[in-house]
DNA sequence: AATAAAAGTGAGTGATTACTCACTTCGAAA
DNA sequence: TTTCGAAGTGAGTAATCACTCACTTTTATT
């Protein structure tokens, strides 16, 4: 419960939300994460928020719209980061070496994958069907945070730490292993036993040196 | 039309399917990769199908089992090979080093992922919330390909052509750069130009010797 | 040609869906 | 204390849902 709050203040920080505003919120993420967003109803949201069905059209005016107004913040919040904070840390106290990058970049997602995992989910499920939602998430994510990539990795070519590779590659690789990683982490097995420290190492150490011996 | 043939041909090959079976299954694949399973309804898919509602109980008793029917074979058949095919490449004439078998790989998984993208997207987004397929793809695909991997991975640890990095690790991280590749290519940019032959290329190489310059 | 089983049909079923609206309750400002 | 807009309600609605069934048509076997 006090965790959850601390999920919806990050979600809807600037947003003033009445009680049953927040149950609604809760309800919805909860519901979506675990059978889909089509295959939940509006009636079944308000009854386990302990709200009347009209209350959700009170505030959102369609089921489409509470899917958005959840998703929509989180993209921002999330992947907007990415540029912001860790792209603020290699400029305002560059990382010497890509290494250090690579390894603060991924802790820095994992904690936010972890805390954030359903609305994550839900994200990952809708998006293929939702061209309002892919829109936001190609400006946001495509867009600005790939642009962001781009200069970081050519920043780490300039210095000679990493191959001569088309930039857009090297982003594609480096990402997939990450996303790779954590998604394996989470959501595939979530259940095994993880050596966070150590698996990170490896994923360091494999995105820049791969596992074929010398 | 004769392309989509070829698809229902492999997934039900021992079948005997009448004509309007096969365009219930096509309408089906269809709508479900497009708009998701939840968000399809029968009388859409009978409608695309130019067959009346009926006519699709009478072979499926559910709308699940319609899509239990087309998920299975799939990945059976698809995921199945994985372990048959490339496995015995490897067995029988086996690849003198890691780089070939990589490519081979990847060039393979390719072909089959670009064939069947519609059922495979269907599988990604249903596989969540349908304990059913789930129970079977990790049975058939994460138990016995899994396994499978692990082995030609110490194959190559043994020959000292891979380092020494726990197998689980080493396949996670290959798998991840290779799905990571397919699924950039095939589902979030397919519009993209892709030149096939140096992307795989690339990720061949970075899957042996990563991003860094030594 | 006769027969039976399988394939195909489409109107009809009750349940559920997202959403509405006339109404009540709440909370803060005047 | 009065007032007024926002928050909350829940019975009601038309549409749609997955699915049924009595019936017709097609197909294969003799």
């Amino acid at each position: 419960m006090v965790e959850e709050e601390i999920l919806l203040q990050q979600l809807f920080e600037e947003e003033k939300l009445t009680d049953k505003q927040k149950k609604i919120l809760l309800a919805a993420i909860d519901t979506f994460s675990e059978k889909g967003y089509a295959a939940t109803s509006t009636s079944e949201i308000a009854k386990k928020a302990g709200v009347a069905e009209g209350t959700i059209f009170r505030h959102y005016k369609t089921k489409k719209e509470l899917l958005v107004s959840i998703v929509t913040p989180l993209i921002s919040k999330v992947f907007g980061p990415f540029i912001v904070k860790d792209f603020h840390k290699v400029l305002d106290q560059p990382f010497e070496n890509a290494e250090d990058f690579l390894r603060a970049t991924i802790e820095n997602r994992r904690e936010v994958f972890k805390k954030l995992l359903p609305v994550i989910k839900i994200i990952m499920q809708e998006i293929p069907f939702q061209p309002e939602l892919r829109e936001q998430f190609v400006e946001q994510v495509a867009k600005k945070t790939y642009e962001r990539i781009l200069v970081v990795i050519q920043d780490y070519q300039d210095k000679g730490q990493i191959i001569d590779m088309p930039p857009a590659s090297v982003a594609r690789l480096a990402v997939s292993s990450i996303f790779g990683y954590l998604i394996s982490r989470y959501i595939f097995f979530p259940e095994s036993e993880w050596d966070d420290e150590i698996e990170t190492e490896r994923t360091v150490h494999f995105i820049l040196h791969g596992i074929g011996k010398k």
